[in-house]
RNA sequence: GUGAGUGUAGCUCAGUUGGUUAGAGUCCCAGAUUGUGAUUCUGGAUGUCGUCGGUUCGAGCCCGAUCACUCACCCCA
């Protein structure tokens, strides 16, 4: 035998465990987003964690690369862990093509991988709610997704004034530059969205250094800095501008109608690093002093068609579960849970035996229950059966039990009675 | 990839200008008492002081390197 120590296990950079106790959160927020997601009639789907390389290559560049876990297979093939879920839900909509009957909405909680630092709210292993509307061009897609984000996150307890949904147009920035003659339009939305961060005179620079001129510069400047669509409408003249505030506007009007005026506002320096989205963009902060972006999303008309599909137009969004923890946690919404079971089954007698007999008969009508594992004292037993969260001990060998009834003690309230297994089954399912 | 901060028990942290065998609370385990729970009392276990090297008679403490974590930048699907 060697006497060398092993170096512990360590815990791969990026990634976390799941004690017990942080499963019992994870649960909590992975059973809101899916009733939500029901509750609006979204369907769950799954894929594999890992993908070909070219399912994420071909849509965001060779460049990608850097920033996932990629790996060749025994058989050379190249593969990578999915970073995100679109490219494979676009996959699976490809793949059954007309077969799906449109539109559909479609609910999923991937388990994502990004090679890239950590911080906070960013890890390398993380899950993400993602909602889909696919098949539609109707504003009411839009409507769908946010209303039901609103939703989820009032459900967590959140309050209306806690987090803003900012909301821009794709159509409305591409139509816009358009109008005015810009020559590298995909070279312009990255520094759009960096707008707010770089300040004024980089901005300014970076837009010269796109090829524009200064006065097309002033124009987006003067476009992006709108706090209203009626701003907005002094501005923009072209006919496919007009359409896209007209879009915008029936949007706010839907939104205001379910009860989300509080909440939502119009936002056009959000305009989101990806090159796939057409239409609405918008996402979700948190109205404290972070203003960490929750979610987001967006419309990808085109995104099937882009990966070898028919065109089926589509409007998505992804809430990372890291942000939304720390969220809740920063607003004291994560309820202390602890484990519940129904029954703790107990002996006097160190009759083990016999507790794992009754305990079996319990969990054949449907009850959660352990019993001791071995001949443990009765204040030990009574001791984990508060630990463990019993909501009522049975005493397998009491006075009466030879007559085939047992003894039980309701923890919450500290009464107790004697009865038949089934006189027992009876008062715990009231 | 760049920069800053932090590393002492499972967890939260003390640890004096460098000085004997590194502490507390909590948690965990055991014992006592309880034929009917959360209490109380007693006892116990656990540390390469992140790691390696240097300075020193002597390092948890000072210096260097390294690793890990955290935060920020870059990026953000």
């Amino acid at each position: 035998m060697s006497t060398a120590k092993a170096t512990p296990p360590q815990l791969p950079k990026g990634t976390r465990d799941f004690y017990p106790e942080d499963m019992r959160i994870q649960t909590f927020i992975f059973d809101a987003w899916k009733r939500i997601s029901l509750r609006f009639g979204y369907e769950e789907y799954e894929g594999p964690i890992f993908e070909h390389l070219e399912l994420f290559t071909g849509k965001s560049g060779d460049e990608i690369v850097s920033q996932l876990y990629n790996f060749e297979d025994k058989g050379g093939r190249g593969l990578a862990l999915r970073p995100e879920m679109t490219p494979t839900l676009a996959r699976l909509v490809i793949q059954r093509g007309n077969a799906i009957r449109k539109p559909f909405k479609w609910f999923s909680i991937p388990r994502l991988f990004r090679y890239e630092r950590a911080q906070k709210g960013r890890l390398r292993e993380f899950f993400q709610l993602n909602l889909d509307v696919l098949g539609t061009e109707s504003i009411y897609a839009e409507a769908d997704l946010i209303t039901a984000t609103a939703t989820m996150l009032l459900e967590f307890g959140l309050k209306p004034t806690d987090f803003m949904i900012g909301i821009s147009s794709r159509k409305l920035l591409a139509a816009y530059l358009q109008e005015i003659g810009t020559p590298t339009p995909d070279l312009v939305y990255p520094i759009l969205d960096r707008r707010l961060k770089i300040g004024p005179d980089a901005f300014a620079q970076a837009l010269l250094d796109a090829g524009l001129s200064t006065e097309q510069g002033q124009k987006l400047n003067l476009l992006m800095s709108s706090k209203s669509l009626e701003e907005v409408k002094k501005i923009v003249s072209g006919s496919d501008s007009i359409e896209a505030i007209q879009e915008m506007e029936d949007l706010f009007e839907i939104l205001t109608a379910a009860g989300l005026s509080e909440c939502i506002g119009l936002d056009l320096n959000i305009v989101r690093g990806l090159a796939y989205y057409t239409g609405i963009v918008f996402e979700v902060f948190n109205k404290g002093a972070s203003m960490r972006a929750i979610a987001g999303g967006g419309r990808y008309d085109s995104l099937c068609e882009k990966l070898g599909g028919a065109r089926v137009p589509g409007v998505g969004f992804g809430m990372g579960d890291v942000v939304l923890a720390d969220l809740l946690r920063d607003h004291n919404l994560l309820p202390a849970q602890s484990q519940t079971l129904d029954v703790f089954v107990a002996t006097f007698t160190g009759d083990i035996k016999k507790t794992f007999v009754i305990a079996n008969a319990f969990r054949k009508l449907g009850f959660n229950v352990v019993h001791p594992l071995s001949a443990i004292k009765f204040g030990k037993q009574m001791e984990l059966a508060n630990a463990q969260g019993a909501a009522c001990v049975v005493y397998v060998d009491g006075e009466k039990a030879a007559e085939g009834e047992f003894e039980f003690k309701d923890l919450a309230k500290g009464t107790m009675a004697v009865g038949s297994l089934q006189k027992i089954a009876e008062y715990l399912k009231k």
